[in-house]
DNA sequence: ATGGTCGTCTTACGA
């Protein structure tokens, strides 16, 4: 058997259906985990993805802002959301499946941005996203009996020398500063997650799954970011096949500046 | 060069 499951920050849902559709006939995942999807729960695009065979879907949307959905080929049971921060944002959905005769925890993230300004005295937005990271703590890879656990996002954080194009002039800017960047990898040893794409890519290589849309050139200037992650409980590990990065993605038309991440799995 | 370009609650603001 086997199992893929895809993550991709789409940056609004319903403007990108039809490479959501491009993705699908390309790689069709078993899940694909969304964030971003910026729509409320009433007008997610449920038929298409419907239509593409994706009949297990859960959604948690707000208006214009963050929202995450999980859709799925394989049955979803207790799907829960958890405020983290208690502000009521759309950032964070969770489901159990089967597969394989093995019960699995799948959790979908969208950890705040942070805004511009490393210093949480005078960027409230930093602030949040630093506790957000400190309640992330509290998630465990081994939290339920019999049950592994897959964690997936825009964790918006990269946390290792190599998850940037310059550590260095990285350093001060938001999604790579020393207090972010420690502060995921204690959520990941904390919770005894796996970073499963670095478990396939040594930390010595590059690795980039975000793009801005300021560059004259993205391609060019190769300016990239690893700030979508798929973590995984260490049982899983060693049923990991590959993880693929469809860079290409970030050039098909009206792109997201995320591109989809696909871990497969013997499973 | 402290810019640039996307998206939506669009002439502001978050990313």
């Amino acid at each position: 058997m086997s199992f893929s499951i895809t993550t991709w920050n789409i940056n609004s849902v319903r403007l990108r259906m039809p490479i959501i559709e491009k993705l699908v006939m390309q790689q069709q995942p078993d899940i694909l985990c969304l964030q971003e999807t910026k729509v409320i729960n009433d007008l997610f695009p449920l038929a298409p993805l419907r239509a593409m065979g994706y009949e297990h879907i859960i959604i948690h949307g707000q208006k214009g802002y963050h929202g995450v959905a999980i859709a799925s080929r394989i049955p979803l049971v207790e799907d829960h959301r958890q405020d983290f921060c208690g502000v009521g944002d759309a950032r964070h959905i969770s489901a159990i499946f089967e597969r394989g005769g093995r019960r699995v925890r799948l959790h979908n993230f969208y950890v705040p941005a942070g805004g511009d300004e490393p210093d949480r005295t005078i960027n409230p937005k930093f602030g949040h996203k630093l506790d957000f990271i400190e309640e992330m703590k509290q998630l465990h890879a081994n939290a339920e009996p019999d049950t592994s656990a897959i964690l997936v996002g825009d964790l918006n954080i990269a946390p290792l020398e190599n998850d940037v194009w310059s550590h260095k002039q990285l350093l001060k800017i938001v999604s790579h500063t020393p207090v972010e960047t420690e502060g995921l990898l204690e959520v990941i040893r904390g919770g005894a997650w796996v970073d499963l794409m670095r478990q396939t890519v040594p930390a010595s290589e590059k690795l980039y799954t975000w793009w801005s849309y300021r560059a004259k050139d993205w391609e060019e200037a190769n300016r990239g970011r690893r700030l979508d992650h798929i973590w995984g409980s260490a049982d899983l590990g060693p049923l990991l096949q590959r993880i693929d990065i469809l860079k290409e993605a970030r050039g098909w038309d009206r792109p997201s500046d995320h591109v989809p991440v696909t871990a497969h799995f013997d499973l």
